[in-house]
DNA sequence: ACCTGAACACCGTTCAAGT
DNA sequence: ACCTGAACACCGTTCAAGT
């Protein structure tokens, strides 16, 4: 019989004598994004996660290695949702529904692109996305040089724009107050010393970010294609 | 007379009388910076930076609301080592310039990408290279909300692909076994998985930094060109 | 005004011990 | 195999106290 605290009546309440553990891979990730949702990427601890699976911190370490595996976990559960671009289409047809899916994927957990930044390239669902984004690149003729440089420049961009995008930008649902205050304060510098910035400052904090996203995608894509050498036939 | 511990003979190494505060602010800085290229952003701690200044780390807080603060301090001294492009020069000219030294500034310290990304753009040298990309493209004849984007994208650009140059990449001087196990590690990766990635393997991991970063920002500049409107003349 | 001592509320990680 | 208790070596920050 399991041990029990309080007497029998509450027996209900304890874990069941399945014995199986209590924790899983699976549950672990699953909860720590759901604590990243929660808290962003500095309240994220081993301590407050294992509390959220009704363990001992030092339980997880029998699941994981160290907290950056764990990180590496969340960005490939990240990853999971970005979906395969179908091969058949031209190459910027393939590169542009990466590089959207993957920013959304972003933007649909908090302090995504810092899991992703903090974080190497391993795991079967970010390795997957470079294949597909290298094997579009490569189908289309690119020089292996080449291949190698785009897939990683737009990679670069796609991270580099969304963590721009939530880090000091208000309404991401970070801290409202936070934001409000920096933008206060950035659209009244003094205008003697920074003429430029004082006259695009709304621009600067009101921007459409996906307006800027697609110019910037579109540009990077343009300059791309301008190195593509096509491969001579066999 | 000056309290002293273990006799006369040691007074010359107690503090000299003159009063001075121990820690300038300039001071502070320096020491910050010096202690970053050391020990890098992670083993960058308030009490290890007291260490160094000869002082407890409570006192820190005598120069400085919060560690937040010390990084935007630390941010903006690395901004300081970019020079001003000239504004005579052609826009584009301007904008390669500003982007080469802001790259070659975030390589000269260790991690200077994760300070500048962990830091909103406030102080005084960070918003000098703010105002100048926003007046060159202004003055090139960009719509207002065009020079945003543009300025924008260019400097998450740069920032972005100094972050990935440095994060997980051999040969920056962090940890070189790591660098290398990580290496190793992708380069075996089984080919019938990731064909391309098997196939692109080493251009991935052996890229000519520079040559990539020139591909990235030329076609950036590129497809930027492509969204200019010239003024109307008056 | 600036620095110290001491504390508070945390961290990630290890390790012997239990089952 | 998996979890607990307890510890270790740290963090950033606050605050009364000293000068």
């Amino acid at each position: 019989v399991a041990r029990r605290r309080g007497g029998a009546i509450f027996a209900i309440w304890d874990r069941p004598p399945g014995r199986r553990p209590v924790v899983t891979r699976d549950r672990l990730v699953r909860e720590a994004l759901g604590l990243l949702d929660e808290v962003g990427f500095d309240g994220l601890t081993m301590r407050r996660l294992a509390e959220r699976l009704g363990v001992q911190a030092a339980s997880l370490y029998n699941h994981v290695a160290d907290k950056l595996e764990l990180l590496a976990l969340l960005a490939d559960a990240i990853c999971a949702e970005v979906p395969d671009p179908d091969g058949r289409r031209p190459w910027r047809a393939q590169l542009e529904a990466v590089a959207r899916e993957y920013r959304r994927a972003l933007l649909a957990h908090r302090d995504a692109a810092r899991v992703l930044g903090a974080t190497p390239p391993v795991g079967p669902n970010r390795l997957r996305l470079i294949e597909r984004t290298l094997s579009a690149l490569r189908a289309a003729g690119f020089d292996d040089a080449v291949v190698a440089d785009a897939a990683n420049l737009v990679n670069t961009f796609v991270t580099g724009f969304a963590l721009d995008e939530t880090q000091w930008r208000a309404g991401v649902g970070d801290d409202q107050d936070r934001s409000d205050a920096f933008a206060r304060w950035f659209a009244s510098l003094p205008a003697d010393r920074y003429p430029t910035i004082a006259a695009v400052a709304e621009r600067l904090l009101d921007a459409d970010m996906d307006r800027r996203f697609e110019l910037g995608l579109g540009a990077l894509l343009d300059g791309l294609e301008r190195h593509r050498q096509a491969r001579r036939l066999e």
